[in-house]
DNA sequence: CAGTGGTCTAGACCACACT
DNA sequence: GTGTGGTCTAGACCACTGC
């Protein structure tokens, strides 16, 4: 007997003359994981509060604690949970110190983010406008449908280091304009949790090297002829829907990107 | 009391002005999976080969099959081992297909590596010389030490599209020769592996955007002012040295460099 | 079939944070 | 002390591989 909740009845392909891929086992605490992956979805437990214990989940969901356990231990590696010993488990938000800027991985070649101080921000543009077919192909939109497109200028120790191209979808992103993100201090993913309920989960960078157009070597006040790092970044929210694209070109000659390979 | 084995004593800190930092308690399934490092690096199970089973595991350091699969999980997650269900638990390699080129982020724009079949190599350079300030200290060597330089081309699709730069330590490769690279068909990662015994467990990337030299730019067959990605690698054995030194530079305007955010 | 890794359970105890 | 997550154990059973 297979363990089973409730459980989503595997979804019988109903074509036949399909390689038919396995029935697909799966273990209780996949399920238990998907339960809980709803319950963030729905905003049953918000960013930064703390989830149920293991206990009472395990006594909720009728299976033992070590099940709980596994499934919560796969969410905390994915950073949508964050476990404290004596405290408890809670909801991973953009907003604590810690994990601040997790997605940028723009550092300056001497020192660290700390000993550099907080990057002074400017919202060159903030507008509504129609997608493109291409930022609607990256967003899971129809061309045409409303985006916010923002432009900003990122500086560290006054040096213009960041200038980014960004588009949200238009719904969900209602109330967004320049006047909100200049007054917000703190990431901008923050922001996205506490004003609109998007909490960005993962990312997939394309990373190149690029000249930059006239406008953008003005506004990064660059010398001729300095190439750029062209950063195009598709962040997706639970349920992997893509939220944001984001173009990002990165001055390298005082910073670099940095990367970790296992 | 704190389940031990024969234990490596916590060094308690001879020094008493100092902050000292915790006794530092050790789970039981780290300090087996220390024991299963020493294993690995004492190459007394080799890439490819399957280690003992968990149960045979857990009779040899006395403690339960448990606590040996999760000093075995995190080595798995780390890409030091590969579980096969049903088969046994192998030491991971970078000859197999499936992990092959794992440290190589650059993909093609359209398709995957595979649609555009394997890349050409032509080794450049291979020549022994003394290692500056700067590829010293990347390499943890005293500054003057023998080390081997290497320069290849990377072609896909008959254009060139990858040069590299690569030191490493002399001693480690000793036999090491441009004969030696061109005819080895596979990664130069499991070669490495096979003729040397050293296995690059982890790496770290330094990305930035550079404008090529003339030599560069008629290795590569590059048009005038085309900007290439500068890829700095520094790859790790098992206990963190670092052995080898990679700078690579990279044709953005067909493939791109890509990274995954969690 | 036997052997391997994978899942699930139940219970004991430890380390840590708060009060 | 109480409650939380973290570790360890022992045993049962499942899923996959290969003989």
């Amino acid at each position: 007997m297979n363990h089973t909740l409730p459980q989503t009845e595997a979804p019988a392909a109903a074509a036949a003359d399909s390689p038919a891929t396995a029935p697909a086992f799966s273990p209780l605490y996949q399920q238990i994981k998907g339960l809980i992956l709803q319950s963030l979805q729905a905003s049953e437990w918000k960013p930064g509060e703390s989830i149920p214990s293991e206990m009472e989940l395990a006594s909720r969901y009728r299976v033992s604690q070590g099940t709980v356990r596994k499934a919560i231990d796969e969410l905390a590696s994915g950073h949508l949970l964050i476990r404290k010993q004596g405290k408890g488990t809670f909801v991973a938000t953009h907003a604590e110190h810690q994990v601040q800027y997790r997605f940028l991985k723009l550092v300056p070649d001497q020192g660290d983010l700390n000993t550099e101080g907080p990057a002074q921000r400017e919202i060159v543009d903030c507008k509504r406008l129609r997608a493109s077919a291409e930022i609607a192909r990256a967003l899971a939109l129809r061309s045409g449908d409303t985006v916010v497109q923002v432009r900003r200028v990122l500086s560290f120790a006054n040096i213009p280091t960041i200038l980014e191209d960004l588009w949200l979808p238009g719904t969900a992103f209602k109330g967004l304009s320049a006047e909100r993100l200049a007054d917000y201090h703190g990431p901008m993913y923050a922001l996205f949790e506490t004003e609109f309920g998007v909490r960005m989960v993962r990312a997939e960078e394309k990373i190149r090297a690029v000249l930059p157009d006239k406008a953008q070597r003005e506004l990064l006040k660059l010398p001729p002829s300095t190439p750029l790092l062209s950063v195009e970044r598709v962040a997706y929210t639970y349920n992997d829907t893509p939220m944001e694209l984001r173009r990002g070109f990165y001055r390298t000659d005082t910073h670099h990107y940095r990367n970790d390979l296992n």
